[in-house]
DNA sequence: CTGAAAGCGCTAACAG
DNA sequence: CTGTTAGCGCTTTCAG
């Protein structure tokens, strides 16, 4: 069986009070029971039962993180972030993924929340399904944060990139490279808030320079829409096929810049002279592809640092603390295929 | 406050052992009462704590899960496949990420302990240095497997690719299709056994056919060494400029295949007719490159489900299994990289 | 500086 | 079918 105070405390002759206390550094006790208390301890083997002290102290030492999506083209950098930083605050994370299903989301969180987590971190599922449910859990005195994303309608703080900038920024970049006709791939992500801010910042870009082609695609249907890769390949092939077919294309996310690659190639035109293309997420390959990919990188890691930070303070501070509202600039990475 | 049991048994006049019962549909509890507290329950939003339950019956319904990368060239598959698995049958899943650092593996390992989780999934990192640290969780009765890769020197049990089957057939294919100088880039996972039995097959497909060229790159220094991606390229552009060139890659990861295919392209060969290229891993954008790439895709989702599967069996034994040592076949997916 | 005692919320014998 | 009782391992008053 495991060790427990009691026994160190049986072993010492002394109280498991003092056991305790001593292996918590208290001022209150003496360096040399400290000192013997930790020896024995250490010699037994010892490892505190964090069930037992949760139920006491009402703290688990526990964070719930909940994301929408995990996959090779969705960067882990978040979890990265959250996990590191977690973990250097002396906490745990509980973590799941909902797979863009409210249903799941919503027991998930209701699973953490029997497992008495000290804070959630989430990355929302676009959707309005769960509106009234977050709404539901401010009630709550759970210091809660959303991730990535967030949902306008709910009174809950959010870290996310600044997706209006970044999409700003690349679209300008488009623009003064002399592209003139650029198409707008929002597709899967059409329906977040996120998605829809890089959207206006394409918009915003095309006003500011006075161009008049402006295509957006969007695809809402979550379920039933093919991989995002292929949605944009066939997309895009039907895009050139158009009288007046685009000179560049912004894409959301990376996955969708490759799928659109690909259909350029395939239609043999030649990137990045006859087609420029943009995608978002910046993942660690687009470096060494065949034509290395221009993209907007995300601060994922830092995201999850302060999503982390934030949950931590508010758990040291007597009050709640209101909504952060955070939003961290990106930053383009040019390359091969905008010229 | 919180909702607890003592208040829904005041409330209708009955003990806490009732309401605790009824709730968990106890056969020796009348249907009137049952739906009286669970009508109740919900109507006070009454959510159980899991840890006082798990103070009590010494079960915490949580398990560890320890991978040793993440990122968007690392699938999550197993991950989630793991995770489903837990969450259908009731778990949680307290996850971690050693980031190839045995000391931080470690620290995992003993955080979960502490957190009495009922099981431990570890994507071992592959180094000597834990070695006689997991032999000494063996003593403890908790069950614990290893997916991904596992460490032969330690007798835990583990589910893997059959990684010697796959580099067999990946390369069988190539020497069919009629490459002949095929050199394996095993890189910064040279050190661990499952790259070392994808070497191994590489090598044995070679002899039964009789081919003399064979080139295995190793790079064992996992916490210098540069980037996977980058080693591979700078590798192959080296490579390239030997007298007697390869004319196919047999690459141990995506990634590194992708460096390979980089920098075949920049030195002006053709792909597949002047070199074929195989990697190992299947990652989804392989099939959108502009040279969608050859691959043997592993079974991920499936190691992560028979992995928890074995640790929630064991969890209902009384006595202990015996270690599981399972192996699932992966899938050769020809594309454009090979001829 | 240390000990005794109470109790966190739940489950499980045991008794009725 | 239901209630009483004890106790999981720890922290925390309150006394000394």
């Amino acid at each position: 069986m495991r060790v427990t105070l009691e026994q160190i405390a049986a072993e010492l002759g002394v109280s498991r009070s003092t056991v305790s206390r001593a292996l918590r550094d208290s001022p209150r006790i003496s360096k040399t029971t400290r000192d013997r208390v930790k020896a024995l301890a250490a010699q037994m083997g010892y490892i505190p039962n964090d069930v037992a002290r949760s139920l006491r102290t009402n703290r688990t030492g526990v964070l719930g993180f909940i994301t929408q999506a995990l996959g090779d083209t969705y960067p882990g950098d978040i979890l990265r972030g959250v996990q590191n930083t977690a973990l250097n605050r002396g906490y745990c994370l509980l973590s799941g993924c909902s797979e863009v299903n409210p249903g799941k989301e919503r027991k998930l969180v209701t699973d953490f929340l029997a497992k008495n987590v000290d804070g959630l971190i989430i990355a929302p599922v676009a959707s309005s399904k769960n509106i009234s449910f977050f709404r539901s859990l401010l009630k709550r005195n759970l210091p809660i944060i959303f991730v990535d994303r967030h949902l306008p309608e709910v009174e809950i703080g959010y870290v996310t990139t600044d997706n209006f900038f970044g999409a700003y920024e690349a679209v300008s970049y488009l623009i003064q490279r002399g592209y003139k006709r650029i198409l707008c791939i929002a597709g899967l992500e059409g329906a977040c808030f996120e998605a829809q801010e890089r959207v206006r910042g394409y918009r915003q870009a095309l006003a500011d320079n006075d161009l008049s082609y402006e295509k957006v695609f969007f695809e809402d249907n979550l379920e039933a829409a093919p991989r995002a890769i292929q949605y944009s390949y066939e997309l895009m092939k039907r895009e050139l096929e158009a009288e007046e077919r685009p000179d560049a294309v912004f894409a959301i996310n990376d996955a969708m810049a490759l799928g659109a690659v690909r259909a350029c190639l395939e239609a043999g035109f030649d990137i990045p002279n006859d087609i420029g293309i943009i995608g978002f997420d910046n993942l660690e390959i687009g470096e060494y592809l065949p034509i290395s990919l221009s993209s907007v990188q995300q601060p994922k890691y830092e995201i999850g640092v302060q999503a982390v930070n934030w949950i931590l303070d508010s758990l040291n501070e007597s009050k709640a603390k209101e909504p952060l509202r955070m939003t961290i600039k990106p930053k383009l990475v040019i390359r091969e295929s905008t010229r």
